[in-house]
DNA sequence: TTCCTTTAGTTCGGCACCTAACTAATATGG
DNA sequence: CCATATTAGTTAGGTGCCGAACTAAAGGAA
């Protein structure tokens, strides 16, 4: 009785994860930057500043999951995180001039994984793995909502 | 220009993981263990006693991932870890007794998202979710390796 | 205006991963 | 036989994720 027959979609979703979560952090790694720390940057750059809470939703993380990353982007002066004044419960994210430079030279990890990942693999394939993957995301999350309503 | 539209795939892939560990641990919370301590414990169950070491390739993880996991799981008294006498360098995993109750009681989470996930889904959709992670995995593998040896 | 609720963010503690660097013990080659 | 690998496991520190419980500020209702 092997385990993984029973859910091997779910085992080489999680592999599948874990590797190219590798991949990106190696990548990034010389620029001491982890991947969803990379990811913030990349949304500070294409839509300018913004409140972390807007980052929230973006990212679709958790609020302490977020803040931690922030924390770490602080520490590392990539990023300002100051009170906006129109509502000072919120906090405007914005890249330090460091962080501004240290992404012009930075690779792109997304660019990587799907060229090294999923450069000649049918169209049609991939449609069908994010088709699935999405369809028993949803109900897995479905079924999450409904344990926490009962 | 949408990141996502660029990996939906891996996306997809990251958000199932992440969403089938939510409802794996919500179900195992009551019981005080994680995802991976159960794993641990289902193979404890079924082949016995064994050194960390063997465990180490059964659930293809890090040596500190693993120590961190054991050491949890003898924390809750659990499992027991003591030196193998043969050779002092390896310890033997054994479930306690509390151990071995505790899990008579617990669900199965992997059965939980099999059905919850997949079930009803083409066998075939299936099939080429699981050969094309597969080998994306592999790609991505294949690419780690050669950049630890350069 | 005052009280109550909602919202934004942090802190704490826990899980699951990793690399780098370490100890202790066994195995091996000269 | 002894110096030198190699192997098993731990520790330290980092990333990414979570829920529960907290603070502070803003919004609303009586």
């Amino acid at each position: 009785m092997d385990i993984t027959k029973d859910n091997s979609a779910g085992i080489w979703a999680k592999k599948f994860y874990l590797a190219s979560r590798a991949v990106v952090e190696t990548t990034l790694r010389p620029y001491d930057l982890g991947s969803s720390q990379w990811y913030v940057l990349w949304h500070l750059v294409h839509d300018g500043p913004m409140a972390q809470r807007d980052l929230l939703r973006l990212l679709q993380v958790e609020k302490p999951t977020l803040s931690g990353i922030v924390r770490a982007l602080v520490r590392k002066g990539i990023v300002d995180q100051m009170p906006d004044p129109e509502d000072q419960r919120q906090r405007i994210l914005k890249l330090t001039p460091a962080g501004v430079r240290l992404w012009h030279n930075l690779p792109d990890p997304i660019a990587l994984i799907r060229k090294d990942a999923f450069e000649g693999v049918d169209e049609e394939d991939i449609a069908t793995v994010v088709r699935v993957l999405q369809s028993a995301t949803a109900r897995l999350q479905a079924l999450a909502n409904e344990g926490k309503k009962t």
